[in-house]
DNA sequence: CCCGATACCCCCCTTTCGAGGTGTTTCGTT
DNA sequence: AACGAAACACCTCGAAAGGGGGGTATCGGG
C-alpha cells in the first residue's frame, strides 16, 4: 500500500533488455503511486545506481551480461539490509528461485506475468510482504523435499555436460575416476535421473546451471 | 523507408509477454511513421488478428504458448505471401533462425537488441529488405558449412535427452538397437560431440529442440 | 562428544556406449 | 534409369558407464 500520493514508491529497474525496460517503465509510470528513478543494464550499473538513488524497490532480472544476478542481490542486501528486491526472470527452475530468495529477494516473478500481477507485487513488497508467484511457489513446493546437489556435484555435472568422460573429469578436478563415479552416482540418485545425459537435462531444467 | 507521413507503417505485435509487448508499443508509437494496429499473445490470435488488420509488418516471438512460431510464420506466408515478418526472440541458436528465415521471415532480432536497431529493422523490412542482426548472421555463418540433423536424428536425440538408453529408444521408435547406434554415431559426427550427453547440450544450444 | 554431510579413495561386476566395417531398401532428384 | 541421401540392419570389440559393496578424513552443529 502506498504511503501517500505525495511520496511515490521509487523503483530501480535492472534488466539487460532495453525493450523490456521500456515496457516496465511504461507500466509503472502509468500508476500514480509509482515512479521509476533509474534503469540499469548491468550488475555494475545496478549497484552504482542503487547507491545513488536508494530506491524503495529494485526490479531485477537474473540474466545479466556481466554478473550473476544472485551475487548482485547479495551485495545489495549486505550493504543495505533494507533493500527490497523483486526478481523478474524469463524462466529458470526452482533452484534459481530458491537462491534468489535466500540471497534476500522479496519477490519472484516470471516475465510472462501480467501487468496487474507486477503492480500488485510491487505494492505488496513495498508494504513489507514477501511475494512469490503461484507458478513459482508450486515449483518450489514440488522440489522442496528433494535433495539438492552439493557444489562439487554441480561442478562434476557441468563438466559432464560439456562432453567430459569420468576420466577427464577426474583429471580436471585432480581426483580419482572412482571418486567421480561416486559423485555421478549421487547425482543420478538425487535428481532421479536414468543416466548422465538425463541428469544434465534435469539440472538445466531446474536451473542448477546454464550452458 | 516510409511511403509518406500520412500512411504510417502498420504493425502487429505477437508475443506472450505482456510487459515486452508494452515496451514494443511504447517504442513504436513514439515514432511518427509507425503505429501498432494490434497485439497478439498466442499463435491463434496472431493469425486472427493478421486476417483482421493485414499489417505491413508483423513482429513475432517464436516462443508462443499454443503453437510453434515457425508454423505460424509458414501459415501466414502461405495465405499472404506478401506478409513481412520480423522474428524477435530471446536467444535460440542458429537452427531456429534458419528455420524462421526459410519459413519466410524477413528479419531476425534478439530481444536484447536496442530500440534503434529495432526501429531500423522495421523500416528496412518495410522497404523490402531483409534484415538479420549481426550477431545472428555471425552464428549462421559459423554453422553454414556444417551438416544439420535429419528429423529422425533429432527424434533420437530428444529421447536420449530424456534419459533413454539406445535399447529404449529402439523400442520407442520400433527400430533395432543397431539402427539407433547408427543414428547416434551420425549425430556425434555432425555435431562434433564427444558423447551423447555433449550432443544433447550442443543441440539445445543450437536450438534443435528444447526441454 | 558424536553425528550427519561432504569429499575422497578402492574393489567388484554387468551393461551400455561408441568406433569400426558392410550391407539392404526406399525415396526424391536429376 | 541413375544417383545420392536417409533409414534400416547386422557384425565385432574395447572402453566407458553405472550399480553394488567397502572404507577414511574433515568439518560444523546438536
Amino acid at each position: 500500500m502506498p504511503k501517500s500520493s505525495s511520496s511515490r514508491i521509487r523503483i530501480l529497474i535492472v534488466d539487460d533488455h532495453p525493450v523490456l525496460r521500456e515496457g516496465l517503465v511504461t507500466i509503472i509510470e502509468s500508476q500514480a503511486d509509482l515512479q521509476v528513478v533509474a534503469e540499469a543494464g548491468t550488475g555494475k550499473e545496478a549497484i552504482t545506481l542503487f547507491e545513488a538513488h536508494h530506491p524503495d524497490i529494485t526490479l531485477m532480472d537474473l540474466g545479466l551480461p556481466d554478473a550473476n544476478g544472485i551475487d548482485v542481490i547479495k551485495t545489495l542486501r549486505e550493504t543495505h539490509p533494507d533493500a527490497r528486491i523483486i526478481v523478474l526472470t524469463t524462466y529458470l527452475g526452482d533452484v534459481q528461485a530458491i537462491r534468489a530468495l535466500r540471497a534476500g529477494a522479496s519477490g519472484y516473478l516470471l516475465k510472462a506475468t501480467l501487468r496487474r500481477d507486477l503492480l500488485d507485487s510491487i505494492r505488496a513488497v513495498h508494504a513489507g510482504l514477501r511475494h512469490v508467484q503461484a507458478e513459482v511457489a508450486t515449483e518450489l513446493g514440488q522440489h522442496a523435499a528433494e535433495l539438492s546437489l552439493t557444489e562439487r556435484e554441480v561442478e562434476v555435472l557441468k563438466l559432464i555436460a560439456t562432453g567430459c568422460s569420468n576420466k577427464i573429469v577426474a583429471d580436471r578436478l585432480n581426483i580419482s575416476e572412482d571418486t567421480v563415479k561416486g559423485h555421478v552416482r549421487n547425482i543420478l540418485f538425487k535428481l532421479k535421473a536414468n543416466d548422465r545425459t538425463h541428469a544434465v537435462t534435469i539440472a538445466l531444467h531446474r536451473g542448477f546451471f546454464e550452458i
